[in-house]
DNA sequence: ATTAGCACTCTTCTTAGTTGAGTGCTAACA
DNA sequence: TGTTAGCACTCAACTAAGAAGAGTGCTAAT
């Protein structure tokens, strides 16, 4: 257990260093003003915090820069929650000042003013679309063999996929089609469309139409991988600016990191609410050894749900992230729920 | 007008350069087999050169590099085209191999494999949506005072857009309107849209529903800011390769650059079929001083057309680069054209 | 328990010297 | 007259040595 004056060192450290990015000394510390206590005995506790695993030397001689393990407990132990200026509340909220119906460019918004309020990369994930529902199906044929498959759903989402007709298919027989699809898939989400395709559907559809075999394999094969949520990035340059990041390899791999889909997606996991904080070693991603991740989740309408990550370095202003994203998914979820109610 | 000798000097010196990245002297010139003569009336002859502006120095006493002035010569007279390796062709001939029908697609892995084979930074502009031709129009309520507008055009592509009801409009106030509007919107140029539906269909609406001033209102400003034509990147991170850009704040200008869709759309211009080589400062943005743009266009269909461009240093291998651009454009074109055909 | 004092460590900055690739110019040569 | 050998000179890049400065750990005094 640590003692009072640890804490206080500690907290110390960790804060000076989110500013500075420079290692801090034992004298540097106690000319803080709510530090009493003289350089010597601070070398004697930040030599204990050392051992401790809180702190680490970058050389010998060094001041001491907070370990993984030191931000840790900074994290859960001395974040007194920081109000954030009135100015930057302002700035999120014009996000939704004029009154907006597309979802998409609220969330492209946000990515934007979260990176330039936090100097940080954003990334925010939109709906799943997975999870919407079936509106309305329509097909329209472009040519002999060729159409597209039109899914709108509940909350105006549109999947669009060109798919083969089989041979000989004619206007009318798209029409049949229509009408049943509709009739069968109205309400389903779209993760499931492609079993119920193949199941139900296909069964019904045998009976009215010729070649609905063809037809509707055509289409699973179209559906059948499934729309990913659209990723938003907002300052996916920001991290030149910090000194950590003043080498080409590490930026370049976080560069290609953002690239890769899959990881992207993974940074998300588990997608509970509240917000998340992974430091340094404790992300997956050995590119991200150097970097946090701050992520939370907010929601769209009743029952959808997106997420947001703030990614910077270890060394990253927490107070200040935390405090943002709880005004930013508080803010986004109600002007996303209150805009886009469904049916 | 340059002698033989002194093009025979110029066109080693760039062709060196391009491969080391490394100042040219006259020592290791008159090394290579096709030179005969001694250092000393190399030097003679550089001098001239640098002169006339083609060479510059690094420093005094530092070997030639070429200026912009000398690849531009270089491009122009010294180019004799490549020939590529049956391994690249087939590579790039591998994006077709499996019958796709997504455009898209092809776009995607056309650029990935172009960045791949030059190891430089590729942009793919797809087809120009603007001038695609309604093939119908739909609209499907999400609540009362919402609804989704989607316009398939003839090539497949769907564009979406929600917009705001008029208080009061129902169902079948719809269903005339969208009768309406297929009937007189089908056809055109989706650039055309708003003109059209300001002008002649408002008139014709006003007689049929009331309200169809909102309604129309509400759906030129949907449709108002036309979709751009979707770009396509690949090897975003490439250029992190070059020696030239191992200078964090050239690479960070090139890649918000990138982000922004004007300043790349610009690259594009002026969009006409063949390859156009730009070169540092012939480029209009100073951040691309030290690129070279090699732009070219490829059909997709009839009448649509997409653009190609990769950047790379100015120090690029554009004898590479050109002949690889030929091949691919090509390919794209008869792939595109074929898979495509509309109506 | 705290702190002043001191020897020691290590980075960073500066300075000076060395090496090597390259140049321009002059004079000799074919 | 065009070509080339020779030579003095320049500059970047590397190395070595020294000085400054910030910081530490330890010991002994308070």
């Amino acid at each position: 257990m640590l003692t009072n004056r640890q804490l206080q060192i500690l907290q110390v450290i960790v804060d000076d260093f989110i500013k500075s990015a420079q290692p801090v000394g034992s004298r540097q510390i106690s000319k803080k003003k709510e530090i009493t206590y003289s350089p010597a005995t601070i070398r004697n506790e930040m030599a204990d915090l050392e051992e401790l695993g809180f702190l680490e030397k970058t050389h010998t001689s060094s001041g001491r820069v907070p370990s993984d393990k030191g931000y840790r407990f900074y994290v859960d132990h001395l974040l007194n929650p920081q109000s954030i200026n009135p100015q930057d509340i302002q700035q999120i909220q014009s996000i939704f000042n004029n009154r907006i119906v597309e979802v998409e460019q609220v969330i492209r918004k946000s990515a934007n003013i979260l990176s330039e309020l936090t100097s940080y990369t954003s990334i925010l994930l939109g709906p799943d679309v997975q999870r919407h529902r079936v509106k309305r199906f329509s097909i329209v044929p472009l040519s002999n063999d060729t159409a597209v498959a039109i899914i709108v759903t509940n909350n105006g989402h549109v999947e669009n996929r060109m798919f083969n007709l089989p041979a000989g298919f004619t206007a009318s027989d798209i029409e049949k089609m229509v009408n049943v699809l509709n009739e069968r898939l109205i309400g389903i989400s779209l993760e499931e469309i492609h079993v119920k395709l193949e199941a139900e559907v296909l069964a019904v559809l045998q009976q009215h139409v010729r070649s609905a075999d063809d037809f509707i394999h055509s289409l699973v094969a179209a559906t059948m991988h499934n729309p990913e949520s659209k990723i938003f990035y907002g300052g996916k340059t920001n991290m030149f600016n910090q000194p950590e990041f003043h080498d080409l390899n590490k930026v370049r791999m976080l560069l290609d990191l953002m690239e890769t889909t899959s990881q992207v997606q993974s940074l998300f996991h588990p997608k509970e609410s509240g917000i998340h904080i992974r430091i340094g070693s404790e992300n997956q991603q050995m590119e991200m050894e150097n970097c946090s991740v701050i992520t939370t989740t907010y929601s769209i309408g009743e029952d959808q749900q997106g997420a947001i990550a703030i990614i910077g370095p270890t060394r990253m202003d927490y107070k200040r992230v935390v405090a943002l994203l709880d005004v930013m998914r508080m803010d986004l979820s109600n002007a996303l729920t209150r805009t886009n109610r469904s049916d």
